[in-house]
DNA sequence: CTGTTAGCGCATTCAG
DNA sequence: CTGAATGCGCTAACAG
């Protein structure tokens, strides 16, 4: 058995009598190590690490007690270089707003984040954030610290999406739109959802209905928005007037409701783009003394933890955030695999009634 | 000018009209196609991105520009494996419990992941579920895939974290504790904050007070249920039987606040270990229509974001969460870049009081 | 089934 | 200030 280069001659000299100063370590095994103990070469070694099958029962068994004994780990950084995967998917979000001001991604990121450990990824958090120093999204993973990104929410025709297409990337889009059929999309239907609010409002009895929207630039925000408009129209409901601006925070959840509770001709009920700015406005009825659903019906959109916990228990629109997260994961990993798999699927949203919406006042 | 390697034949063979199949790319620049390309060895090259001031001005710019024109990325896994680091750093939550069903947890994490992308590292999530799969903590570490650990709350007497220790891995304990002092632990001073909310109810006249736990692993739901027990033996309060476990969540608060308000003498405020059973517990206070705070005071503990957000207003002792986060980040930096920083933080929190607390009924 | 031969792209010596 | 040599630990192709 031949010693290429000087690393095992190094390690076997160092005992366990051997001090050790400061931060220093015993060496960590490597594959030679581990052939050597098992008196095999380190070729077989690898196979049995990489699940090949062409490995004798009996020598993998060899290889796999000397791989325990030796406490060895794979480096992931010298199979990266040898032109593996790094099994690390970066997750971007909306370049300005960042994760902690939406519940709604977090809980997106978790739900990825499980799917993911289940495949043996890791997720990197935070990718977006890079811009602030160095370059584009593209970059990590040109640097191989991740194999793929899952973008979330980019905002409307986002030239960073180009990049990535052009450098063949493997990306997944949710909630974003692309014209390229090389690109896979994973979205909810706003359209549907913004139509099951209002029925479920007009069907209740109301007319004059309120509209907060997110922010203009994303997809979701806008298609919502429009639905509100077309259904207003088809059903012959005013609509101008009743719009207010948001920008998904609980913030300004809050002064939308005030602005559209001080209208003139004060709406019976408001959608909210999002759960989040429906918190805020039910926070800020409380403030008013305006009672939900009595004076005004609200629902919200995505259904998150919270919103059965507050009182009025929220009417919304639940996003099937789950399946968006599987869907996504299974696409990316396809994609990293070189199966491309470039699929647009459009999940439906549901419903859920809870106290916050009743018949209209007076 | 020699060539190691047939990288550079090969890709200078892949010209402007070579057809790429499928998923194929124009093959990456490296640090000797830049070296080419600026008529410079490629150790020049890499002297120049590691800021080696030993190289003339005018060679660095014809290298920059160089590096620019060909768009070339440093490979992150021949760095780490010749011995860089990664610039990661992971992070890690009590097991069973994953960090959805914990805010503060989340607004933590996004902390640190900020602290970290300024000085140029990424955070990666979840590093605990690979416990599911393969072995332990430590192994992430061993496999190159990050430089160090942010262990989060672990439950006492931990052998994991023996298990770091011995390997000498650079990691940081969030609401941990650890008898070695080679280890840094970064924490709240619970007792002050029970200390705070309990000085606080008392003030307004509560003398039958009840307490919440949190998981009794932790140390945080340790020391905050003794600190309440110390205090009322101290104030002569009655404690027994006024004390009801929780786990942190929502559902929690909510079940044990129905369980104290049943009480057949029951307190006339609560003291809960996290902000989420508050909330749970102001849910189940509404659905009894039992007025807050005029029925029973309820304080809790963290002041996340939703605090401010519910009716009422909760009372609550604040994290300084972005100090906790600021410190660890700084903490497990210095640590792995092997400035070894052994310290104990334990940092105040603050009482904010809010609308929930009020002079006890009757 | 197992071993041999080559690098992956870079940083760390050391020479000039 | 710059360049040459060496090897980090591993996988992919090929030999036997």
């Amino acid at each position: 058995l031949k010693k290429p280069g000087g690393s095992l001659a190094a390690a076997s000299q160092l005992g366990k009598n051997t001090v050790y100063f400061s931060r220093e370590v015993p060496p960590m095994a490597t594959q030679l190590d581990v052939a050597e103990n098992a008196n095999v070469s380190y070729m077989t070694v690898s196979r049995v690490v990489n699940n090949n099958p062409n490995v004798k029962k009996e020598t993998r068994e060899r290889v796999l007690k000397a791989i325990k004994d030796l406490s060895y780990f794979p480096n992931s950084a010298a199979r990266v270089l040898a032109g593996g995967k790094t099994n690390n998917v970066g997750i971007v979000f909306p370049k300005d707003e960042y994760v902690l001001t939406r519940q709604y991604f977090i809980e997106l990121a978790i739900k990825i984040e499980q799917a993911l450990s289940e495949q043996g990824y890791h997720l990197i958090l935070g990718a977006g954030q890079a811009d602030l120093g160095y370059g584009d999204l593209h970059q990590l993973v040109k640097e191989r610290k991740m194999d793929g990104l899952i973008v979330v929410a980019p905002p409307t025709a986002d030239q960073r999406l180009r990049v990535l297409l052009e450098r063949k990337i493997p990306f997944v889009l949710i909630h974003g739109e692309s014209d390229d059929p090389a690109c896979s999309v994973i979205d909810t239907d706003s359209s549907l959802g913004t139509t099951l609010a209002m029925r479920h409002l007009v069907g209740l009895g109301h007319t004059r209905i309120g509209f907060v929207t997110g922010k203009p630039l994303e997809i979701n925000a806008r298609d919502r928005l429009n639905a509100y408009v077309q259904f207003c129209h088809a059903e012959n409901l005013p609509d101008d007037d009743l719009v207010c601006p948001g920008d998904w925070s609980l913030e300004s959840g809050y002064e939308a409701f005030q602005r559209l509770a001080s209208h003139s001709r004060r709406p019976t009920a408001i959608l909210f783009s999002n759960d989040q700015m429906a918190l805020g406005a039910i926070k800020a009825a409380h403030d008013r003394a305006i009672a939900i659903p009595r004076d005004i019906s609200l629902v919200g959109f995505d259904d998150m933890k919270y919103s059965s916990f507050v009182t009025p228990g929220l009417t919304t629109v639940r996003m099937p955030i789950d399946k968006l997260a599987r869907l996504a994961v299974d696409n990316i990993l396809a994609n990293i695999l070189c199966e491309p798999k470039h699929q647009k699927i459009i999940l439906p949203p549901q419903l859920i009634v809870r106290e916050s919406t009743g018949l209209p006042a007076r």
